[in-house]
DNA sequence: CCAAAAGTGTTAGTGCTACACCCATGG
DNA sequence: CCATGGGTGTAGCACTAACACTTTTGG
């Protein structure tokens, strides 16, 4: 039985929910687009795995974003090729600058989401890291990993509403995110990124759970 | 690469939090107690896989209760034999009058938690499947898979208490889950469970999910 | 001065906690 | 009648949603 490890990388570009995808170059499911992945090598740990292919893929190391195992797919048929199992990585990584580059990357891109008809069963792969995603930016303070290390609360509030596809009230989430205790801190910096009066620049604060959680909009769409 | 299943099997006996484990009756790990699992098929689906292993050491199908993926395990080390990928499954069953009947059977038993020094990283794999159960009981309906078809509210917050570790309000737990659309359906019919006044008796709700969500009181214990 | 974005104050409503209180049964 | 557990009512507190309002910049 072979053992595969398969990506799930999300960025917000353009204030858009982007997954990274490969064209495929050979068969079976020449030309589709598919998630990053590769073979787990003989001695190797499956979050090595996943950290490598996401190095190759990306440039990124795990430092900068957050990588956690999602879900493993074993379906018998769901490789023409033969039985291969596939453990998938949810990867959330900030916007990155550089341009992708890396062995395999040659045909990796950004592609907004949603994206349909992706090969073997990446479909539903890519699903469930979206679903993942949302559901996890409710009770942690993950959505800071799709930020620069320095970033504004507009910048955070665009990476929400970009994934749970809502727009949030500016007043009410500023004071949200501030007062939670440990989810951002502040530089005493201030930035101008646009019109209007200059932002404050955050950090990344040191709690992974957020209590009490944010409140995703009863209004769900995609 | 071989990949096996192992199963993480609570269920609440006598007010406590219990798991279904092996005594291993070969090396490695030979008298220790380890989670129950096995080889995946070569034309088998790994859910599939899993509901078998299910069967046959507790004689139970995957209709009363819950079963659903907990995460893979795939540590080079893990099991000194060989490179071997395990994909835990967690299940929630309820407190099983069958004498735990079934081929593999003979040597399983229920053991209160928490417990350790389990063969090959079961601890850690237990100790996972715990914490999800402790999660999934804040925000879906999942405890109720603990219960029998039909159960009295005290039943039902006797499984939060147990799995929890903490003791609730019975006034407040009464009224929060009653009121929960799709948490539970009166029967319209009482029951006298031991002293005092009959309980009603009501069976699972159509809601998988609870909005709004139980509250784990902030006192974590085991 | 005006538009635009950042950030603060205030009010009404919802849900939770704590606990007083009533209900229905066995002994 | 009393003990015991089932179930309802209610006041105070925490948090949220909605929105008026002030602050700070560029044009």
């Amino acid at each position: 039985m072979q053992v595969t490890v398969d990506l799930v990388v999300l960025t917000i570009r353009e204030g858009a929910l982007c997954a990274l995808l490969i064209s495929r170059g050979i068969a079976p499911y020449r030309g589709r687009l598919a998630l990053p992945g590769g073979f787990v090598l003989d001695d190797e740990d499956l979050m090595d795995a996943a950290t490598r292919e996401l190095a190759e893929e990306t440039g990124v190391g795990t430092a900068a974003g957050h990588l956690e195992q999602l879900a493993t797919y074993g379906e018998p048929r769901r490789d023409p090729r033969g039985r291969v199992i596939t453990v998938a990585y949810l990867a959330l990584v900030p916007d990155l600058p550089a341009p992708l580059a890396g062995s395999d990357a040659s045909a990796a891109s950004w592609v907004p989401l949603p994206v349909d008809g992706l090969a073997f069963d990446h479909d539903r792969i890519l699903r469930d890291g979206v679903e993942r995603a949302r559901a996890k930016l409710e009770y942690t303070s993950l959505a800071a990993a799709f930020c620069p290390a320095e970033f504004t609360i507009a910048e955070l509030r665009a990476v929400y509403e970009a994934v749970w596809g809502v727009s949030l009230d500016p007043r009410n989430f500023h004071r949200k995110v501030t007062t939670t205790e440990g989810f951002v801190r502040s530089t005493g910096r201030r930035v101008m990124r646009d019109r209007g009066r200059p932002a404050e620049l955050f950090t990344r604060g040191t709690a992974s759970v957020l209590y009490p959680p944010m409140l995703r909009p009863a209004t769900a769409a995609d």
